[in-house]
DNA sequence: CTAATTTT
DNA sequence: AAAATTAG
């Protein structure tokens, strides 16, 4: 549906605001190269300024 | 630059 | 079509 699994609230910098806050991504995915580590990626939308911003999430999200 | 994905 | 996301 949104990712995949359960999705949980991960703590992220809002690039929109500069605040940290818990989020639950609207989507996730993988990152990176063919043959290099790969990252997971969220979108999310702030809260307070209803835009749009990617960050990174740790290694161990579900995705 | 490469990777996937979405919003603009 | 571009931007943004991370790091080798």
């Amino acid at each position: 549906m949104s990712s995949e699994k359960t999705r949980r609230k991960v703590q992220v910098l809002d690039k929109t605001t500069g605040k940290v806050v818990e989020l639950e991504p609207i989507k996730t995915w993988t990152l990176g190269p063919r043959d290099r580590v790969k990252i997971k990626i969220g979108i999310f939308k702030s809260p307070e300024t209803g835009r749009y911003f990617r960050a990174r999430l740790p290694d161990d999200y579900p995705v």
